[in-house]
DNA sequence: TAGTAAATAGAAATAATTTTCATTTGGGGC
DNA sequence: GCCCCAAATGAAAATTATTTCTATTTACTA
């Protein structure tokens, strides 16, 4: 915890009982959110809790290296803790029974591996990239 | 063309006018668009066009593998022509600027890598499967 | 401890996508 | 070529996730 309240401030942003509260959800849930679970469960502990200062929240959480955005197809936004303890390039693993999030480091996806004892079902790789035309514009 | 044809007609679905019309779109357009691109340029060819049956073609067109679903952070559904000519596991490549999509066979992602021409800016992947615990359920 | 920029709640607005339903149409079978 | 029926369509309305706005509160710095 004390780590990921070091990244909050290396940002210059404040710590508030909010973002404590967010970040300590996921280190107990385990497995990713949509900003609605997020605020459901928030909710428990505060009277008050705007919807908003959470999706502006868990923004800010994954700007700050804190959160991972995870993607899933299904039209709402996904937020998984990221446990990765260096600042190295890495991907991240998500079971699609239970949600978990892990940190990978390798690249080199092949299918029917297992990584991290996740059995791989499926993986989506978008690359982004200036092709070639627009390179020599 | 008539490659694209043949996997609607593999799948059962019917040849209509749109669809074709889409995927003509596609071939023309030579990059990704989104569900009120592709309704916008079609409202050129057609007096009577709704934007519900844009959207269920695109998911239509996507599942007979004739398009390939993109990932943009913008909110929004983006869809690409999918070129690959054979049946083999493959994701995409985009361009950033023009929004050009080509497929690669390739799953080995290393960053600074050049891929068909495009050079690599970033890569976006999420692996997904089933972890330890889940498996042993 | 006062000052200030950042964070907050709540209400309202926005915008993408989906649903519903009545009508039309493509394509197989005659 | 014509009939039939499931699939496709348009239009309007509904849904729903996300964002904006604004006034108020709060965390941190000096």
């Amino acid at each position: 915890m004390e780590d990921f309240l070091k990244k909050i401030r290396n940002k210059g942003l404040k710590l508030t009982p909010r973002r404590k509260a967010i970040i300590q959800l996921f280190i107990d849930s385990n497995s990713h959110m949509t900003p609605e679970d997020v605020w459901y469960k928030l909710r428990r502990r505060f009277d008050r809790c705007g919807l908003p200062s959470v999706y502006r929240n868990l923004e800010c959480l994954a700007d700050c290296g804190i959160l991972t955005r995870i993607q899933q197809f299904d039209r709402k936004k996904h937020y998984g803790l990221c446990t990765s303890r260096n600042n190295r390039h890495h991907h991240h693993i998500v079971c699609i029974k239970c949600g978990k999030v892990d940190a990978i480091e390798e690249c080199a996806i092949t299918p029917e591996k297992e990584i991290k004892g996740f059995k791989v079902v499926s993986h989506y790789v978008q690359v982004n990239g200036v092709c070639f035309d627009c390179a020599n514009e």
